[in-house]
DNA sequence: ATGAAAGCGCTAACAT
DNA sequence: ATGTTAGCGCTTTCAT
């Protein structure tokens, strides 16, 4: 079955397709009755203007791009949920570039950006390639990047070092002064939060060496545990383990690490105290509830969405960077180091 | 910037635009030489065709649209991704139709897609409205549902009710006769996992009611968490607990029953034996590890993009119902009742 | 093997 | 207020 096009209706109603064309963009200068009558045609016939053929003429489709990692874990899925709503409520769709972990991805990525004619574009992942920067700066799309910076890129992110001193903090104010970290080395930052670490150790005199952090390769459950048992290893196994507390760069490494000490009789949190970051749904309901650092989400997503939208629209936010407040949240997973 | 378009090509390698369009297209009969020249003009330029003007004159989009609720969870949430990589490999990209709870949402998703020149549509998401079902069929756009089924569309998805019927047979063989239920209302397979239930009860001359159900709104933790509340109601508190296993219709609400069991001071599984479904990814993680049904999410994500591929491309798969086994997956939550 | 020309469905400038 | 016309960037006959 053929979709019937703007002509059509022109047709069936009598009229021009330009006339036709105004009411369906809701434009000014059309016969009150003659709108009703094409209304009514499109109502009837189910007429939805093609698309394709819109983008072209107006040269912009709408459209938003979000490039986010294939892999994303569920505080992306969470953020980009948001994004996604705060767009439409813009009247713009949103267009996802999963950006898989081989290299051409990235370009392949670019490529499809390309060829989309974007109204804007959204980054969640921190795309390597310099070529993809340079493109978007030497168009002039519209870009903002979500819980990362890039420089000349408008970005809106929490303060990952200083969160991650607040989280460490915690666990040195609970007593603990042996602690480890599990971070990963694909992004900035998995870097930043171990830094974080770095400077809260340094700040409390307690002394520290690049052994404490192991960094892997994702920022899952099942990296978390081999981060465990690398760190387990390291210590000298569960046996003389002489450190009290575990911080990981994101709740879902938390969990892994926190279902190797379980398999290895260390309980959470009598024996060693975990702090994750995120604040990923599942965390306030997983046994123990976690304590983490909380990214607002909802803040994050609607700054995101609105920066973008003013600067499709004209309003000049380039390059301004936005960091928004984090919030330590403390549950059953740390307690006062008894000794 | 102005975008360079086929027209600058051509001007640029001195040859027409039909010339550069066979490059492109990687059609026949182009002198090498002259493919070569203009490879390297693409290259150099960074030029790609303009998607708008290309689908508008193929009428068609190389795109994939895939109907998934806005509050997706981790199930899905994993098998849009093995569905998204497949389809890819084919050639085609995807296309997300967020539907969001309100209910002018599915008639704008249906909107969206007339508009769009899909060439296929993929389900993960039960729409309510007939018209939507109505228009696929009056279109002839090839269609998979995917984890459900409606009459005369293709569909990839396990046996509900037999699959439950096993989860529940599992807390039988161990000893359970008491058991209560965590279901939701929203779609058919909440229905079907709870058929399953009461089937599995009556088959093992187990009396039971309809109360031993409890139907919460949405399968997620939170909602979890209110049906257990609920259901703990019911049976007089955790005081006179009398019942001794619990079977989440998801495990996102197997999750959110346990946060509640364990706040209650009832352990899983030393009390109370508890069975998820879908086996999530972090399933394995948490502890208890959850002994919980696992549907073949690669392998559903394959049929389903491989059947659309097919219907798209001619094979007459329409209407084929696949039926792929699930299998249970015993783990921590569940043990034998002692008594 | 290559180019000229038509046309996909739509919008907007222009004319009336 | 409405219709006519041109043109967006591309593919595809149809000539040559």
């Amino acid at each position: 079955m053929r979709d019937i096009n703007i002509k059509d209706i022109a047709r069936q109603a009598g009229m021009s397709a330009s006339t036709v064309s105004r009411v369906v963009n809701g434009k000014k200068h059309v016969n009150s009755e003659k709108r009703e009558q094409i209304l009514k045609l499109i109502e009837e016939t189910g007429y939805v203007p093609n698309k394709a053929a819109r983008n072209m003429v107006l040269k912009r489709s709408f459209t938003v791009g979000i490039v986010i990692p294939d892999t994303f874990n569920m505080f992306q899925r969470q953020l980009f949920s948001i994004i996604e709503r705060h767009l439409e409520s813009f009247g713009y769709h949103t267009l996802f570039f999963f950006v898989k972990f081989e290299d051409q991805s990235e370009e392949a990525c670019l490529n499809r950006l390309k060829a989309e004619k974007l109204d804007g574009v959204i980054m969640l992942h921190e795309i390597k390639n310099p070529v993809f920067y340079e493109y978007l700066s030497k168009t002039g799309l519209p870009v903002v990047t979500s819980t990362f910076h890039y420089p000349g890129i408008s970005a809106i992110h929490v303060n990952e070092e200083q969160a991650s001193r607040d989280a460490v903090n915690h666990l040195i104010n609970l007593g603990h002064r042996n602690i480890l970290m599990i971070s990963g080395d694909g992004f900035t930052f998995g870097r930043q939060r171990a830094e974080g670490f770095f400077q809260a150790l340094t700040e409390a005199d307690i002394p520290w060496d690049e052994s404490r952090v192991v960094y892997v390769r994702h920022y899952t459950p099942e990296f978390g545990m081999y981060g465990m048992r690398e760190l387990l290893l390291r210590s000298g196994g569960s046996g003389k383990r002489t450190w009290t507390a575990l911080f990981a760069a994101t709740d879902e490494l938390a969990i892994g690490a926190i279902r190797v000490l379980t398999d290895e009789g260390i309980r959470v949190p009598e024996d060693v105290s975990v702090v994750g970051f995120d604040d990923i749904d599942i965390a306030k309901y997983i046994v123990p509830q976690l304590t983490t650092v909380s990214q607002p989400l909802t803040e994050i997503g609607e700054r995101t969405a609105l920066t973008l939208y003013r600067q499709i629209t004209g309003g000049n936010t380039k390059g301004d960077e936005m960091i928004l407040p984090h919030k330590l949240i403390i549950r059953e997973s740390t307690r006062a180091l008894n000794r």
